[in-house]
DNA sequence: AACTAGTAAGACTGGTCTGTCTCTACCTGG
DNA sequence: CCAGGTAGAGACAGACCAGTCTTACTAGTT
């Protein structure tokens, strides 16, 4: 889990012109991989493709990333900064005031999200399903999915409602549910699933 | 193109014109096909593989099916007739005695598949993610994802429920968000769908 | 007996894949 | 200036892929 991404120092910004080489090859690849793997999958993007449109050479990829597993590993977790916590939750808590608007906001995030034009799904879901839960990237897909939960779990213990790891659980079938549906073409699908939202916040006050 | 999986010496004799050879091949190939797509999904599956398993020589499988996608439009056939009709719709009228009841125990069909050590989640699902929804393979999933939405309609408008299409595709995102909370491991995705099940006929009563 | 049709076995084509390796150029620190 | 590390470019290995084609065998029909 720490191989990868890890080893970039990620928060570290990038000299402009100083160093040139080491950090803007593996971000060029990381921006990339993101680009891809989050549109197209894991296995129909290949390691060839990759660097050529990072412009990077294949002995500076598996310098950096001893695998092509690794790099899907390290875009997980991009994917879990960038999506989940960034454009998910975080705008779903700026959109609502109560924990139980922000909640709520969840799908308003997923409405608009759903109508995006290059709409890509969820990657974890996508790779869990894509490589099976027992393959090491499904396992970690899981992990992520399970962080997902986290934030719901805790919005749900700051909104006061009951069981919230039950809650988050109920909860996240309807999101996951939304998503799939959303991929089948179903644009409402956010605005169903928030009903069914509504009902389980109601019947898991006191 | 008849059923093929419990077709293994073949229920049906074959007519005199159809020499031995001929629908055996087929019905073998369909056979393990439907064993590992439903297993592995489609591109983890090689016709190699396919052939040398079914015990058929390659140019036998490329006389009865111009391509692979082919046989896995025949595959999503086959899964439609023996998983989404006869496996689910029809226990879960078998089990339960009115159309609301008969609903409501398709979340009891889940909980013994889910239980399941060979679980292998739905199939459309799965190709639809793994193909996309522009893909061939990924547009017929999405057809028999419909099916499904349409026997839930069906029951529904038996039940006597309002709206009973937006009925089905509420009801259709707790099934696909259970069956992704199953492959995560949770097995009692069926009984937090079902609640919310529960809820969503009771507001589409009068 | 000859013909036909379907079969198994497998070589083969042209392409893809991941990953290793070589070669050369550049930049930086000492 | 020079040594060391990193860079890009790309050849190469070994495996796999879908799909075509050849060969030889078998069984039913005429």
């Amino acid at each position: 889990m720490s191989s990868a991404a890890e080893s970039v120092p990620s928060p570290v910004q990038t000299q402009p012109e100083a160093s040139a080489g080491h950090a803007d090859a593996v971000d060029r690849i990381l921006a990339v991989a993101y680009e891809l793997f989050s549109r197209r999958g894991v296995r129909d993007v290949g390691v060839n493709e990759l660097i050529e449109r990072s412009g990077v050479a294949k002995a500076t990829f598996y310098r950096h990333f001893p695998s092509k597993d690794a790099l899907v590993l390290a875009f997980l977790e991009q994917r879990d900064r960038q999506w989940t916590v960034d454009a998910i939750v975080s705008e779903a808590r700026r959109r609502g005031t109560t924990p139980t608007e922000q909640l709520l906001a969840i799908f308003d995030v997923f409405g608009d999200w759903f109508l995006r034009e290059d709409f890509e799904a969820c990657s974890f879901i996508n790779i869990l399903l894509e490589m099976g839960p027992a393959h090491p990237l499904g396992k970690a897909s899981i992990d992520y999915l399970a962080r997902i939960r986290g934030h719901v779990q805790a919005l749900a213990e700051e909104a006061g409602l009951a069981r919230p790891e039950d809650f988050a659980r109920s909860w996240h079938i309807l999101m996951k549910g939304s998503i799939i549906s959303a991929t089948e073409g179903d644009m409402q699908a956010n605005k169903r699933a928030q009903q069914m939202a509504a009902w389980l916040i109601e019947h898991h006050r006191g």
